[in-house]
DNA sequence: AAGTGGTCTAGACCACCAT
DNA sequence: TGGTGGTCTAGACCACTTA
């Protein structure tokens, strides 16, 4: 039942730039190359593995698409990483209602070490009752509070991190989790819900209990689209929205 | 100050490439191309615009990328057009919590033509007051009511539009849109909050006064970024949920 | 000036589809 | 069998960045 040799549609050999791309992400995966550096010039490459430019040039045209690397005219082709600027307009889609993007003031409420429950296991591809750390954050835009967000991350991913690190990071948390744990997220996968204030939360956010509330449950992915944190945001939606454009501007 | 002549990253004269995907674009935006149909093979694009068929190639490729184009090995690149699949896997993106995707039964529950309000009129293009049509839909998965829709069209664009096309059709609203009146919707924004059912909406919804619903504001946009419909969706969550994935799978 | 990515060419050959 | 898109090559030259 597994013979694949005549299914229609699997070519028995994948084209060269296609494995191409498929070594050029095992080396992005395995760290070889590393977010923000540079990888080797494209004459280079083609040297390396033997091909025509052109054919590598189309492997790294996939992986430019995919957001995992940056081409810039003159200076080289980069490894994406995690900067205020991507985090902003890459992974955060919730902004003031007639109003320019702002960074986000992150206050921890919360951190602790505990165990998945199974459907979290089941999202991050661990075992029920695995180790996890869970963290509560309030985030506010423009001085007020605007979303609570719930955080589990699988403890075996994250090893030694500590209620400091997370609190006294100077930066994102996608930063932290790229330098400290070398992981990197490259994609997420977000399901929105409206659901209604509970008291705790409604007083988080100087709500009145029963206030209508966005709930975006995201699962975060790094590369070969492993799971590396689940997220529930509990986003007050009074003077902010939720932004999913469909289809590049071209 | 409008000298552009010396601003950086601003070319003077365009990439051969883009100046054919510019021409291809109005090919479309005019009608020559119609949707669902075959645009001329690579071949014979490259003798008429006397360009190496690379060029060319990479032209279709970022029209490919736009979803405006899809190309098919052996047959050839077809115009995009809307099928009830495009519909649902592209554009459509409440789906049932642990299920599949279905195709939901739309009933039309209002029709009449009206004016753009100051709001709508900026979204659509128009002047305040300029004529529209009102619709409002109630859309069922499986069998249960789950949205109510209400649309918005512009008259110009939709010269001649009755009640009766508009309930009597027999696919998705935007194939009428694409055959009627040569409208194809190739992108649309969308931006959604929280918030709770009022007594109309909570009785087509068969839901209480004050049930949390996700609302959803839509501009549907043609070529070259045209508007040609708003949309206010307002959907119960309660066995649904919103979709939205950043960064392709790859 | 040296090194990088970006554009463009001209062609060979392959994989797939229709007939 | 003829036509289509898909892959791959080998090279020239351009645009941009850095030193």
């Amino acid at each position: 039942m597994s013979d694949t040799s005549t299914m229609p549609g699997v070519p028995l050999a994948a084209p060269l730039y296609k494995e191409l791309e498929r070594q050029m992400r095992d080396a992005l995966a395995s760290g070889e190359w590393k977010p923000g550096e540079a990888i080797p010039a494209e004459r280079r490459l083609a040297e390396r593995f033997n091909v025509s430019i052109g054919t590598i040039r189309k492997a790294i045209d996939e992986l430019v698409a995919a957001n995992l690397l940056i081409r810039q005219q003159g200076r080289g082709t980069f490894v994406a990483s995690h900067n205020r600027d991507r985090l902003l307009f890459y992974f955060f889609h919730v902004v003031p209602e007639n109003g320019a993007k702002a960074y986000p003031d992150v206050r921890l409420l919360s951190f602790a070490r505990s165990r998945a429950s199974g459907r979290e296991a089941g999202e991050l591809g661990l075992a029920a009752g695995d180790p996890v750390f869970r963290a509560r954050n309030l985030l506010s835009l423009g001085g007020a509070p605007v979303i609570v967000d719930e955080l589990t991350l699988p403890a075996v991913r994250f090893p030694g991190l500590t209620e400091r690190q997370f609190a006294g990071r100077s930066s994102t948390i996608y930063n932290l989790y790229q330098e400290a744990f070398g992981i990197s997220v490259v994609r997420t996968r977000e399901r929105l819900r409206a659901t209604l204030a509970d008291a705790d939360t409604a007083a988080l956010l100087g709500l009145p209990r029963g206030a209508p509330l966005l709930a975006i449950r995201r699962v975060a992915l790094s590369y070969n689209d492993v799971p590396v944190e689940l997220r529930l945001s509990l986003v007050d939606t009074a003077h902010h929205e939720y932004w999913a454009d469909i289809g590049a501007p071209g």
